[in-house]
DNA sequence: ATGAAATATGAATGAATGCTCATATATTCA
DNA sequence: TGAATATATGAGCATTCATTCATATTTCAT
């Protein structure tokens, strides 16, 4: 094929640099880690009941009937993510959202979803 | 304890209704899906190259140094999620994003990040 | 100090997942 | 039709991951 058209045009441009746009492993990392982090029906339990209130670990595991044990290991994931952050009160410790862009995210998945329900 | 201040009640109100404002399994599936999409590398990445430009498998597989197999399956399963559409032109298949949404959270989750790295 | 309550943590296990290899299917071209 | 090219697919394997169980740690109340 020797003629291309425009749009084949751009394609070979496009391809070209593409290589070189595509970020590093290590650019990438964190977006994926975060992602993995919200790929777990039990995770996102945990930060949609979070969107409501802070909560502690009893009152997650109560909610989403699952075991103490089970919600503290993905609390602590959570956490080292930068997704949650836990204050002490006593006995109990308050987990809570670090920052609203989180549901933001969720809400944006949500768009998605239904843009793509309605075809 | 039998008083409580201001925020202490909200939380209770909060709590009571928490169990029942939690969607269920089903209504979340979609969403925890497409997140498990994004948390991976190979996806990710290859999500970012068709942000670019539509691209054959070869193309993708070439760019990513990725076998032709690992690649075709990933898009199988993106597709599968309706992240994108194929069509085939001759003896090559032209994948490219189904919606824009896409980048979009990508770019929300980013936002995340850089907010996150300033604290 | 001691016991109870809330949370954290390490090891073990079963399930899910990503890649590879071999092979099948589809399309073009001679 | 038959060879070559592009893509898809199934099985196998190694790794990752979510939960459980047992136990450690922290704090409060007596």
């Amino acid at each position: 094929m020797v003629e291309k058209d425009f749009s084949e045009q751009e394609h070979q441009a496009a391809l070209n640099h593409l290589k070189e746009s595509i970020p590093t492993n290590e650019e990438l990392e964190s977006m994926v880690n975060i992602f993995k982090a919200f790929g777990d029906m039990t995770r996102v339990k945990i930060i949609l009941a979070l969107s409501k209130t802070p909560l502690s670990v009893g009152e997650i595991a109560d909610t989403l009937d699952m075991s103490q044990s089970s919600i503290s290991h993905q609390l602590s994931l959570l956490r080292q993510l930068n997704l949650v952050t836990s204050v002490r009160h006593g006995r109990n410790i308050h987990y809570r959202l670090s920052d609203q862009h989180i549901i933001t995210i969720f809400g944006q998945t949500k768009d998605h979803i239904i843009e793509d329900e309605n075809d």
